[in-house]
DNA sequence: GAAAGTCACCAAAACGTTTCGGATACATCA
DNA sequence: TGATGTATCCGAAACGTTTTGGTGACTTTC
């Protein structure tokens, strides 16, 4: 039998009402009996029913973080445990607690985004790893409930998002190759259900211009982010186009893949070929030859969102928060 | 405005105790009567406050994850994600939710193990990674929360835990490279802080001792389980014995640390020095060479721990459950 | 034909808070 | 003096469920 606010009421003499108000730090009890029931709750050990006060007040000060099916064995999302602990970092201030969903797309017209949300009663939700193709995404243009999302652009009255400049740093990748004297460069995309596919394509095409390399559909494909889709596109590419000196990756995942698959066709990195990725995942750095890429503040993303998305809770206006990302210069790319 | 089991009342023309009892699937309404209200219920789209019913049968559906402050940047758990993607699939079946708890020693003193779970009011809870000098050690030894640990071996009326078998494991890669012809082998092993730590000694005892191998002191070291650790220790295990062949290591990034020592040292692996790992991380495949180790089945591991999670909660007796390793054999040894 | 059993339903209490609308006692003001 | 103000407290309602202990009406049993 857990002590409650009646307990201390019975104790100190006084009603549930001044308990409750005393304890929240309400006005309208004297400082004299504050203390005394302070004293009280400390001593009985109470610890305030967080379910009772949620069903009153409709808070729980709880968020959940919405992932989709990237946790699931043989495909571990390579840095979610960054984005993870950066939004834990950022509710541990305002004692958020955080409850965890994973959907997957079979359960997903079950349970639509706002049930889920209202089933549980969390005040607000992180979003991450959805494709722009999942349910999800339309319902939430139209939710109120407040949201940050990662890396996916959707504005409005209670929803906002996070995410790095990935036209810039697509923009810095790429100028870094052509600075490096590669003029052919390949661009392993990733799949076009993600914004940022989008956004780093648009910088790699923005880098060619300003050094007036003419643009090549050829030399750019798609795949998912994964090792083995780098590995299929390089050889693809390299074949069909074995002109290219260098190759920019929309993941480390890909161009690890990349590298594996020149490797095996008996090119030398980054002699033979100069490869670049995204992400700075921890792997990229325990690799041979280390892998210059940009490098992504996970952790730093995850952190702002939980932050964002107090913010919004407590009324304040959404936006879209940029976190920067810079390049991380390793041994995969060289100059030629 | 969401809609209330008092609406489907009103709607139904029935009392809210009847609604309750037909959506609940409980006796003492006509079939009729069931039909009628769950199609209103339907039709309104009614979903049940989960806070309201917590309130008063005292349950939540939820249970908490508690780990250590492995989360934090510059030091991920190598194979949290696993164990998570185990749990989280473990729960679905019974739809329990996963709540999220980062313990920084910090805070431990502050919120002890039993207000943790109990002001969240969560039904349950999984352990992981903890030290056994942490102080919720101590008080789950006692508690009457249903938990279930990882890799902490504690039983109790209310707590069981779920391991690899890790004498047994230790046991047959010890064995392994004896059998590749190696008698001076080291063992860098975990601090004495984690129980495993000692049984993967006592596993690498056994095997020295059935091969009539004298056990030596100084073969054995304790460090952290990281890479940095594992490095440090070959280094000084080599200088001070060099007639060692093999390594034994009891996580995969100490292995790859001594790795990166032995490439240091310029010698070569595995002509020069075998090494073998603990845990198969993913990492572990995709180095040069890449690594025999000790697989563990880490999201068989969440899997069980749920599983066991939930039958303890329903009133079953807690209990070891040990999930099955095995030797996976790669370049990291060789034959001498 | 009375007692007992069964079926379908309901009113009200309970869970532990917060909060609204007073109420009391005393001091202050014109 | 009466009115107004202020500081401190309280009773009761409310949140949305589940559950306890009924109550009639109708059947069955002896």
């Amino acid at each position: 039998m857990a002590v409650t606010i009646k307990d201390i009421a019975k104790y100190a003499g006084v009603s549930v009402t001044t308990v409750s108000r005393a304890l929240n730090g309400y006005p309208d009890v004297s400082e004299e009996t504050r203390e005394k029931i302070k004293k009280i709750a400390e001593e009985l050990n109470y610890s305030p029913n967080s379910i009772a006060r949620g069903l009153v007040t409709n808070k729980t000060h709880t968020v959940g973080l919405v992932v989709s099916e990237l946790i699931k064995p043989g495909a571990y999302h390579p840095f979610f445990l960054e984005i993870l602990a950066g939004i834990k970092a950022g509710l541990r201030k305002d004692k958020y607690d955080l409850i965890l969903y994973t959907v997957d797309p079979a359960s997903q017209d079950v349970t639509p985004y706002e049930k889920l949300c209202n089933d549980r009663k969390v005040d607000g939700a992180i979003v991450e790893g959805l494709k722009l193709s999942d349910p999800y995404i339309e319902e939430i243009k139209n939710t109120d409930i407040p949201t940050v999302l990662i890396d996916i652009p959707i504005l409005n009255d209670k929803v906002g998002y996070v995410s790095s400049d990935n036209v810039q740093a697509a923009f810095e990748a790429t100028s870094y190759l052509i600075k490096l004297g590669h003029k052919n460069i390949g661009f392993i995309n990733g799949h076009n259900d993600a914004a940022v596919s989008f956004e780093r394509l648009e910088g790699y095409k923005k880098a060619l211009y300003k050094n007036n390399i003419p643009y090549k559909d050829e030399y750019v494909v798609f795949d998912d982010f994964t090792q083995d889709g780098g590995y299929n596109c390089f050889r693809k590419m390299i074949f069909e186009n074995p002109e290219i000196t260098a190759v920019f990756h929309a993941s480390d995942l890909m161009a690890i893949g990349s590298l594996k698959a020149a490797q095996d066709l008996g090119m030398r990195v980054p002699d033979d070929i100069s490869i670049v990725g995204f992400d700075d995942i921890e792997l990229s750095s325990l690799i041979t030859p280390d892998l210059t890429t940009i490098r992504q503040e996970n952790y730093k993303i995850g952190y702002m969102a939980a932050r964002h998305l107090v913010s919004i809770i407590k009324g304040e206006k959404p936006k879209h928060i940029v976190v920067p990302h810079r390049l991380v210069i390793r041994q995969s790319a060289k100059k030629i």
